[in-house]
DNA sequence: CTTTATCCGGATAATATATATCCGATTAAG
DNA sequence: CTTAATCGGATATATATTATCCGGATAAAG
């Protein structure tokens, strides 16, 4: 049960390109870059990030990525999703209706106890994850970095734009 | 992001061995049979609930897997790392230290904020299923069966008893 | 218009993990 | 001792993750 390095990766550079001046965006070879992960990878991802509606892609020559809506409105869950997908980690297979006791698939309107508690737990992390917002992230690593490392970042951002 | 199918299978398995009486187990095979689940692979999985301390086996004839604790002190989260091992599912590589604007490991101290969200996340995700015993589980299972399914399982656990 | 930089999508491959099987070693019951 | 059953290791297969490459589309800049 593992989630996709995606996760991080993109999260990480939500965080970077939240930064840019309003219009302008930073291509993905540059984004690889600057985290050292491989470029072509990390190009697939961004692209799940767009489809999800969570950033947006300027083609062509000056093109790359940036945020599609505020920090504000975007959440970990949306990144969590936006990358592995929206199925639940827990399959239920409904073993209970195999077998020599097995149940009638009539008789299996309610969902499967066991299933129903996986289900409850998911929903507590989607949860957990759904009030953690872009904005939230960003404010928690401004008060725990030095000031001179963000300035470091803002500056490097600067020097990428042409 | 998938959780193993072994963990579906064997807190099902659970339900049923704990209608055993005292001192009594059930062959993995015949376990196998129950839910028309592949019994070699079975075996792998009850093996890691016994090393878990959730299971205990009896090896020779008339042997087989019995709880090794009561319904009430088996949570589903027992279950999960018993299947999935501890570790959490969100990977923290540090990209946060790659890179040109990359922090000294110095720096580091305090965990990545992002890996925090995540660590939070599953910690309640953990919390909803250690609230979750096989006890409740079996308990929510018996109100919402009809009374002749769980007849028919009692009977046929008797008739597996040598 | 041409060049250049960039994203897009598909094909492909390498690696890791999950799933599944088999068999000899070991242990308990009769 | 013989038989039945589990354990543990070795191994095989399937699926998911990670990763690369390339041709095509797009758009900016000269």
């Amino acid at each position: 049960m593992q989630i996709a390095k995606g996760v991080e990766w993109t999260t990480h550079i939500c965080t970077v390109i939240a930064l840019l001046p309003p219009g302008r965006g930073l291509a993905v070879d540059v984004l690889a870059d600057f985290f050292e992960v491989p470029s072509a990878y990390l190009s697939k991802q961004m692209q799940l990030l767009r489809r999800a509606g969570v950033v947006e892609s300027v083609r062509g020559k000056s093109g790359g990525y940036r945020l599609a809506k505020t920090p504000d409105d975007i959440t970990l869950l949306d990144i969590v999703l936006a990358i592995e997908g929206p199925k639940p980690a827990f399959r239920c297979t409904e073993i209970r209706q195999n077998g020599p006791c097995g149940l009638k698939r009539t008789d299996c309107k309610r969902p499967c106890e066991i299933a129903a508690a996986f289900a409850e737990a998911e929903r507590v992390y989607r949860d957990a994850l759904k009030v953690k917002t872009l904005a939230s992230i960003m404010q928690e690593a401004a008060v725990n970095a030095k000031p001179e490392h963000l300035n470091d970042i803002g500056n490097w951002v600067q020097q990428q734009l042409p």
